[in-house]
DNA sequence: CAGTGGTCTAGACCACCAG
DNA sequence: TGGTGGTCTAGACCACTGA
């Protein structure tokens, strides 16, 4: 429960938005108004309000005020943790495999996300994560060995690539995104499904500055379900 | 650019630990010695380090002090519009079609959802939202009557359920997930696509402090891809 | 117990922008 | 130009927890 400090008066301004006293579209108080009516600092109500915001609940603008927004959009904050991680938190053991290390071209695709220009020789990573000894997610990846030179050496047996390059190149920023796909052959064939079978998949493609470091997609087993909490 | 106050702080002490200043795994100095070395209130260097601990490059434990974090969790932000905003936001023209609209007993995982101890009665609408008349993204719904009698008489087929409640019946909370499924047949036809083929949904379950509100479940169109923002 | 982060206060200055 | 939110300050008290 969030019952003390600004937590409550964000939680109580929240209700009476929810109950109506401010419909959307309207103005909320200043927030000297509310400082004055919850009898607190003016920065404590600013704290809410500014929560209330990153939240999606209200817009706010200098000299305008606070206004409760006319279609609340949702805002979902999603924690990608690493995938060891992840399993051992929920209690389980981790393990991995590299199904397939090679060094070579890109497909044009993965080049064109990389933003490659020439042939750049990448290299080409296929990982499955178990959990307690079954096919957690099947991760496929492609590093940019120009703008990583060292992972090549790396023990990738022992350290997943992942958690080595995150190592390596803490700077990193990048896009994620979602889809279901189709299992393909080889993907179903490791998870001991059926091809076609559905699979919730993030790619995720990483950069620093402007050296493209690597581009990866991970499906994650049948079934999977990727939770958020508000 | 943040290039002022607590998020240039922020970004510097980033750049420190980028350049293997605090290795991960070690501590920060304390707010307050970081305030006397930045020359400015224990306050801001507090604000600083919230920032990377929402943003999961530290860890802040009390007593103990801040420890940089040894992975780096990935945590995205993501928004999720009205679906119409969605559309129009692309540059199509929205339109939505009521496929089913009745009132009915829930059937038991709906309704264990929802926390439903009684045999509520719920509304259940089906509806396919459209992108040029092309189908979008199909949502199956169960409104909690009870908790929202009103949306009985509401005008279904000239605004979305979904807009109806945000603006009627507002929420205070609520849980969302994403998951890969197979296209029931019914979707599939809606989709004119093939049963079985792998979809992105969306199930949310929102409530207003113990009334829960709609359990909605959302098909997106095949190879729809969700982005985020880091 | 002592030191850390979590939070609040009261006051201040500033950037912005609708009127 | 006045009122709004954005931010900072200096100080304070508290909750937690490692030693």
């Amino acid at each position: 429960m969030s019952a003390y400090g600004f937590r409550k008066i964000r939680d109580s301004i929240l209700d009476r938005i929810a109950a109506g006293d401010w419909p959307p579209g309207t103005f909320i108080p200043s927030e000297i108004e509310l400082a004055k009516e919850y009898g607190c600092a003016r920065t404590t109500i600013n704290r809410a309000l500014q929560k209330l915001a990153q939240e999606g609940v209200v817009e706010r603008k200098r000299r305008a005020g606070t206004r409760v927004k006319e279609v609340r959009s949702r805002v979902a904050s999603i924690e990608i943790p690493i995938i060891r991680t992840q399993v051992e938190e929920a209690g389980g053991t981790y393990d991995h495999h590299v199904l397939l290390s090679e060094v070579g071209p890109a497909p044009s695709h993965i080049a064109a996300s990389l933003r490659l220009q020439e042939e750049n020789e990448l290299l080409h990573l296929k990982t499955m994560h178990l959990m307690n000894d079954q096919p957690y997610a099947f991760e496929d990846r492609w590093v940019n060995v120009d703008a990583v030179p060292s992972i090549l050496q790396a023990p990738l047996d022992s350290i997943s690539a992942n958690e080595w390059l995150v190592r390596e190149a803490p700077y990193s920023d990048g896009t994620m995104s979602f889809t279901a796909v189709a299992a393909e052959r080889e993907v179903a064939k490791a998870f001991n499904t059926n091809v076609n079978e559905p699979l919730f998949a993030v790619e995720r493609i990483t950069w620093n500055n402007d050296k493209y470091i690597t581009n990866v997609r991970i499906f994650y087993k049948p079934g999977y379900r990727l939770l958020t909490y508000v």
